[in-house]
DNA sequence: AGCACGTGGTAACACGTGTAAGCATTGGTA
DNA sequence: TACCAATGCTTACACGTGTTACCACGTGCT
């Protein structure tokens, strides 16, 4: 009944050896080109043969555990919670990374706790970190991570954590230029909407933070507006901001703030002309509404810098710093 | 200069043992709370005291090399290739597997090669793949994967894939659904938007292949439109739209057919009467946009019922089939 | 013959962990 | 006193891999 090539649950070198006739140490010299190995032309042949005939694929966990380091890079990053902008940037490293030998992994958990977050990283023992819009990334977690052996550790922040390599993006300047802009253009009344999806408060809280150093800079005053992101929450806010008599809202990204001017249309209320309206991140979006989406725009380093940043952190400890991220206004129909 | 407290590079449980004095098999009972085992009250709190001390972590590698099976959950997906429906989809099906134990994590990569990405996957030993809108799930790589111990192995397809646990969802049904309901409300010429991003071939091809189907059977014509997601790629989609005197348009899905709505509008052409235009996916876009975009909407299984499957997949190696994808078409103004 | 040396390969250890098996001590019972 | 059982802990092995040290075997040179 049973015969003998029934291959194990688990396929291993040394099967592959078995098969190739060969001792495991050979097959490994073989399947890893081992620089300094000398095997013969006949028997490389043979074990390649037998690795493809079983399948053979090496074991990652084992590998990293001899080799005292992984090629595992944790990108923490919850999906749902990011716009097209982040995506894109995010594959893009994903693919840079991955060209430079290392294995992207996106992890989505939203562990409140720091500390908590980073001992869930920490355990797949990855070769880097890069939380590039992740709050948690605090000195305290770095420390957790930098203990395990993680030898990148890179957040994004407003300003540089202790121990961690920083990349330096303050999402303050974004609300402070969206009220810069409003006030110029003789806006005084404005409206800032918080977005109360779980997973954002790390954006919204910094621009918010932004808008209202700008409101006082200015003179003009700033009412925060929490709205989630549905039909009916626009819709609300859109009568909430007409009984307040507020000219002119900003509406944390084009995403919100389309589908806030979608309420505006709706109810009767002109943008620009009654309330004008700023979104941000100059997502395509923007320039799909009418009117058209006054918007912010990032300039994020390009992925290659990125990924190469991260490599030489890997290896050398240390990196030149990255580019500060820069912000600026597009103006367009709707302010 | 140097002090004795000074911790190695990687804090492992052989180090929490010698700073609570007992063996490294008692730490590894108390910090599991394995059931057998039987340690005093002291030395359990000595134990718990010396692990936060030192701020140990396990290492997952380690541990699932010893057990022979990991926590872990490969969910292969390119982030910015995924619409807000499957973003906020896969994010609750991270958070309810979590809930069940396990580590999930989303990669990446855009390999070609099914078996070259399966191979990829199989390096990590996960307990369970969940390709749940990756087309790079075949049977070749299921067994890759099978082979490499990976207990679960789902797919989303529209037929079963011999090996894998399918997850059925026919993506030609939606273009099905638009032909038809657009030839119902007596349009002949149809456009077919064929993204041309990366990525999203695994969706485009199936509803275009629906859309040829439901256009047989209507005795309506099909011209396929392949368009960038940019403004001007949809502004000379308008155009030809024009000049091939086509009087609907089947947008892909709502990102796409807002985007070329707006450029009809640009030009002066008008939706719907002039040309009809279709999404899909039932995104929020489609009643930010002005006419508010006819969609179809998906019935997903509860991100709850599908982890649950995925667990017993693991456990038992087997589960009930989860229910069909269902499509329904919401009538809006744009057509 | 004796020696050096290149070639092709193997034996054995280490990585960090979980757990089965075993050992010492103690208390209770015959 | 002798024996059993429970308690509390340790010793030793296995998981799959990479790599260092070593061995066997020619072959050419002195």
């Amino acid at each position: 009944m049973s015969t003998e090539q029934s291959s194990p649950a688990q396929v291993t070198s040394a099967d592959v050896a078995r098969a190739a006739g060969v001792s495991r140490a050979t097959v490994s010299f073989v399947l890893n080109e081992t620089p300094g190995a000398r095997v013969g032309e006949t028997t490389r042949a043979r074990v390649l043969a037998a690795a493809k005939e079983l399948g053979y694929v090496p074991h990652a966990a084992a590998r990293s555990l001899r080799a005292g380091r992984s090629d595992l890079v944790v990108v923490p990053v919850s999906v749902s919670a990011i716009g097209r902008l982040f995506s894109e940037w995010i594959d893009e490293i994903e693919t840079a990374l991955g060209q430079l030998g290392y294995t992207v992994v996106l992890h989505g958990d939203r562990t409140a706790d720091p500390v908590a977050a980073a001992r869930v990283w920490a355990q797949l023992r990855p070769v880097a970190v890069v939380a590039v819009n992740d709050s948690r990334m605090t000195a305290e977690a770095g420390r957790v991570l930098t203990r395990a052996g993680v030898r990148a550790v890179v957040a994004g922040a407003a300003e540089p954590v202790p121990g961690v390599t920083t990349f330096i993006g303050d999402q303050s300047e974004i609300g402070a230029a969206a009220i810069g802009h409003l006030a110029e253009r003789g806006r005084g009344r404005i409206g800032v909407v918080m977005p109360a999806e779980r997973g954002l408060s790390a954006f919204s809280g910094p621009r918010l933070a932004g808008a209202e150093r700008a409101a006082a800079e200015h003179g003009v005053s700033v009412t925060t507006l929490p709205m989630r992101y549905t039909d009916d929450a626009a819709a609300a806010i859109a009568v909430l901001c007409r009984e307040l008599e507020l000219d002119a809202v900003f509406g944390y990204n084009d995403e919100y703030a389309a589908l806030l001017g979608a309420a505006f249309g709706d109810l009767g209320v002109a943008v620009p002309q009654d309330v004008a309206l700023v979104g941000a991140d100059d997502l395509l979006l923007g320039q799909v509404v009418r009117p058209r989406l006054t918007s912010i725009r990032y300039q994020l380093p390009s992925a290659e810098l990125f990924a190469e940043t991260v490599d030489r952190l890997v290896r050398d400890g240390d990196a030149p710093q990255l580019p500060r991220v820069r912000f600026e206004l597009v103006p367009r129909q709707s302010s």
